[in-house]
DNA sequence: AAAGTTTGTCACCATTTGGTGACTATTTTG
DNA sequence: CAAAATAGTCACCAAATGGTGACAAACTTT
């Protein structure tokens, strides 16, 4: 009954647990989440559909557990904070913006999310970005809000903006559109641009708010 | 041979055509870019999915002629002017941006196509984006451009910035997400508060790039 | 090694989807 | 009105898709 966990047979559930969850992050990385057909998961990680069925229930309930299982934030939010946390936060946020900024532009993988939440809703996309709200939230609370006071709204208000503006121009520049108000979003120029842009607005909201 | 085109008769090319675009219109709307199938688009217009290939073609030639037929932009770009363009046109870029926020946030159909243009490449939606790119460019070549001078893709960079935050906004606020920054985007208190910011973004542009 | 359990394969089914050929009905033209 | 052209219907096909039951293979336990 009981198996023997770290076995390396070739008949393994956990192994190919796996295998499925790797293609789905493989399918939704190169196609994107509508590709996410059970025949072609199944086909990817070179496996019966069946086991699907049997191990997650289904498709959703194994696409559930991918998102679950993948912190898509953990590498863009760059709380490792290589700038001292001062002054309200201001340099910390300004580079947290810049290099999600390009961070986004190069994974692709973030991106189908981020497409993904904005395409249907689905409990656990709703869960995840629950969490980073949530883990915004310590950054807003602890750091920001007690240096706006009774701006913070505004200050909060104003990061959604950039942020959001930074996402999109992200998503934006990968299928039908390079230039966005004639700066190319796909070329280091113009990249460089709207970086100084994000400079530039969010030291404004820190000097003028 | 040759048909009288205003007939009212029950059997009408060219009525028939219109309702297939009526269709695609409504589908897309309601469910979006990927419920767009033959047999649902025929199902919705009430009319055999053989006259789909007999008088677009195909699918394809259907949503594409559905595409270039709405003028998406129409309604969005406001440019009617209900504020003299002068200091740059500062008022008129402030009010515009506003006003778009809101109008994305309401229509559907532009939100669809939005999203469909981050989704997916297809030849009539980089036209429609190239389009609208050029119509931009006038407002820029035209009244910012001199304003700014040097500055002035500077200023392009942060206005990209600046609407592609309200169009993710808008976007993120339908399906999974409806705080961002900790601001209710799907809430009038939170949505003014984002009117606020976009405002004082634009001020600042103008007062201090 | 036999029995029991888990893992995996395979053939099969129902539904959906895109697409077409052959036909009928209507309208237009001479 | 008859012939020709156009508009529309319908049955049908092939491929893709989601899903499952019956069985075989591997592994575990006794």
């Amino acid at each position: 009954m009981e198996k023997e966990e770290t076995t390396g047979a070739v008949r393994n559930r956990e192994q190919t647990r796996q295998k499925f969850l790797a293609a789905v992050g493989e399918i939704l990385t190169t196609k994107g989440f509508a590709a996410l057909k059970v025949n072609d998961i199944a086909k990817v990680a070179g496996l019966d559909k069946k086991l699907i069925y049997n191990y997650f229930g289904g498709r959703d309930q194994l696409i559930d557990e991918y998102i679950k299982l993948k912190d898509f934030w953990s590498n863009v939010k760059g709380e490792q904070a290589s700038v001292p946390i001062n002054n309200g936060g201001a340099a910390f946020v300004e580079e947290m913006v810049l290099s999600q900024f390009d961070y986004v532009y190069r994974d692709e993988a973030f991106q189908k999310i981020l497409l993904w939440s904005l395409s249907e809703e689905r409990g656990a996309l709703k869960k995840l970005i629950e969490a980073q709200e949530a883990n915004g939230e310590l950054l807003l609370q602890g750091i920001t809000d007690p240096h706006f006071g009774e701006r913070s709204a505004q200050f909060r208000a104003a990061m959604a903006v950039i942020i959001s503006g930074t996402y999109y121009l992200d998503l934006f520049s990968k299928y039908n559109g390079t230039t966005f108000c004639g700066i190319d979003v796909n070329d280091e120029a113009g990249r460089a641009e709207i970086k100084k842009s994000l400079s530039f607005l969010i030291r404004s909201i820190y000097s003028h708010l």
